[in-house]
DNA sequence: ACAATAGTGTCTGTGAGACAGTATCGA
DNA sequence: TCGATACTGTCTCACAGACACTATTGT
């Protein structure tokens, strides 16, 4: 390849990543997504997202828009899919490379529901379920993520970075349940996970039941 | 995002297409690929690519370059991932968006081992496991093909982009174990894959045994 | 004692794995 | 008849699904 190429008939092109953010906020699956200020698509919301620059790589340019986005440096991201049709962006060529983060709420520093900067966690379901227009081409990106998402669950361990790092079994359940779509038997759910988990010495306290122990990930587990 | 683009701050670059042809011949996993003539890595293998035009999508790139290399028009194709490393191509930033293709021995027109033009069809796990050096960073793109490759057999019907439309169940079976690298069990494997297929009326003759019976994928699963 | 949730034991059905057997061609 | 490969029947075992039971807290 490459081997023919003529500046003159190629023309260059801009290239982002988009960001889509994803934690369990009151027990539903939300997403990161801010509020857009200009044109095109002013007042609608839209992915975060940085352009990549010339010195930059995918994956750098992935973590500099998640440290601008949330001030956070070490959360786990993944490429999730490249989307370049032409009219993307109405104002010019942007080829968007998407990359998919997740992490547990605790880490962002959001109030539930309310906004910072113009930033706002929004109901991943609702916002698929509605005909509410969102900017550019992003809830077709949201819709692939979603589906993506549900399916890692299977057959990763993907779920646990939604979680903090000590975690009772019945957290761990809620949020594959909300990623899955579908209620899950506890005994059935605690077999399948036990081989990758491990017993703390702690356990929750305070509620008017039987505490919960507090779990963790195995060391060898942990990406 | 994209609310403070400033071009003179974030530079364009260029967006390429690279292809990965896959298809078996005489029961080995093969890929096409092409002699480079020029610098850099001149006699080198490479995958063949394209660069996208201004005004194409990026699956139309794909398309195109599937057409340009094969002179097919219609084969299985999806997209794999983006290689963004910054040194890829030591001339200048080359934004590469990866394709893989899947089409059967029988529609390409190749000769066993034989070249046409600089096209040649190589041995994925020869190439894999020699140390011999590759164009840019294609030896990690193969890599990353092969593994997703392996993996999709077991959860989609990708493997039937790799025989022909009628086909025998030995013959889809020996795919699935060159796929997956190792044997399966007759009777088990027929079982499985027994929901999606139907018989037609033909079956194979002229061997000195038993004759195969011809399947086809059922209307419902193609595509 | 009771409400509420955490956690466990076990039956069942489904499906993968393994292997042995039968079927049908050309020579 | 024999060699070769196509095709089928069935046993076993692991595991997901389903459900009932026991355990431990605060009030």
């Amino acid at each position: 390849m490459l081997t023919d190429y003529d500046p003159s008939q190629y023309k260059k092109m801009s290239v982002a990543v988009d960001l889509l953010v994803f934690t369990i906020e009151e027990d539903r699956l939300k997403l990161l997504m801010i509020e857009r200020e200009e044109e095109p698509f002013a007042g609608k919301l839209a992915l975060p997202g940085v352009f990549v620059g010339i010195d930059e790589t995918l994956d750098a340019a992935a973590k500099r828009g998640i440290r601008e986005e949330t001030g956070l440096k070490d959360i786990y991201f993944e490429q999730l899919y490249t989307f370049g049709d032409v009219k993307r962006d109405p104002r010019m060529r942007i080829i968007s490379v998407s990359y998919m983060a997740l992490v547990p709420l605790e880490k962002l520093s959001f109030k539930a529901g309310k906004r910072t900067k113009d930033a706002y966690l929004v109901d991943v379901e609702e916002l698929l379920a509605s005909d509410r227009s969102v900017a550019f081409d992003h809830k077709k990106i949201i819709s692939y993520a979603r589906w993506r998402l549900a399916n890692k669950v299977e057959y990763t361990l993907i779920a646990f970075h939604l979680v903090p790092e000590g975690f009772t079994l019945p957290n761990l359940q809620k949020v594959y349940e909300i990623l899955l779509g579908k209620p899950l038997y506890k005994a059935n759910f605690r077999k399948k996970i036990s081989e990758f988990i491990e017993e703390t010495e702690f356990q929750t306290s305070g509620d008017a039941h039987r505490p919960s122990r507090i779990y963790r990930l195995k060391k060898e587990y942990v990406k």
